[in-house]
DNA sequence: CTTGACCTTGGATTAAACTCTAAGGTTTAT
DNA sequence: ATAAACCTTAGAGTTTAATCCAAGGTCAAG
């Protein structure tokens, strides 16, 4: 039996995670002391070991929760719903690395036009970018030739 | 002359996102009508484009914020300074990235262990990979051979 | 002169996952 | 017996970027 701080410190986390995991119903304690302090078990332990795991691998807390009813309910779910529930946040993962490689090229461009000295920013490549239409913010990633023209 | 909704849909936005940007100092529309409607000139049109691209490479709109006022005072900036902001959020950007990158690893060697069919999930490999330690989380993306064993 | 589209304001709400505060009770060691 | 470390609760705050609401004013057309 644990008390709250002790799980959480060998968790890695706060006791205050731990009770927001319990108000949002992802792990209660399983009993309580005399005094009121939460006991954890080596059952509960393990379900909050389950839960790191599956945020370690980027699901929210409320699909973890989905995948915990899962968990105590097995027999009346099919591999085809947890692959289905796995397979789904590999899109969205992979959706967001798509957007934020999109930032990654425009930025990359953006730094590769600015010659970065110190003068002055009145003729600065970047500002003038994102002042008009026309400059391209586009992926084209020429990492080589870095301008040294001004900005 | 633009009244909020004919700039808001110019752009694609919504009135309340400019009212949103005017509340947190990104875009004030330089005049009123008698009345007190907004009235945006084309210098304010210009303003918000250069809002609307610096989002679409990745800046919070705090970051915008600075990059405004930079922009209203570029004589007293360096090509360093601006140059500084993009470089930092690319760094952000592609740890972020590589944040991403992780999960979808995991994510794929977890499916990949899954036989994903209509079987009850109580021996799911994906579900016993949330369980237990051993049972590896980790980055070998071997696409190629999906099991074909139970869940 | 009324209908409909548009505009005004301030404030509440959303999602996500905590993090912190205040005011107080418990345990443990000295 | 008292201080330090720990625990309790309810509730507020953080971050980001809007989005929505209510109650009401304005403007053009028919």
């Amino acid at each position: 039996m644990y008390r709250i701080g002790e799980l959480a410190s060998q968790c890695d986390i706060k006791a205050d995670t731990l009770r927001f995991y319990e108000k949002h119903g992802l792990l209660a304690p399983s009993s309580r002391s005399e005094s009121g302090y939460r006991l954890y078990n080596n059952d509960d332990a393990a379900r909050l070991r389950f839960i790191l795991r599956a945020k370690a691998v980027g699901f929210t807390l409320n699909e973890i929760a989905e995948l915990l009813s899962i968990e105590l309910d097995k027999a009346n779910w099919a591999c085809a719903d947890v692959k289905g529930m796995v397979d789904n946040k590999l899109e969205q993962v992979e959706a967001k690395i798509a957007e934020l490689t999109q930032f990654a090229n425009s930025l990359q461009s953006l730094s590769n036009a600015c010659c970065g000295g110190p003068d002055s920013a009145e003729h600065c490549s970047i500002l003038e970018a994102l002042e008009s239409e026309d400059k391209q913010l586009n992926a084209r990633n020429e990492t080589a030739h870095k301008a040294h023209q001004h900005g």
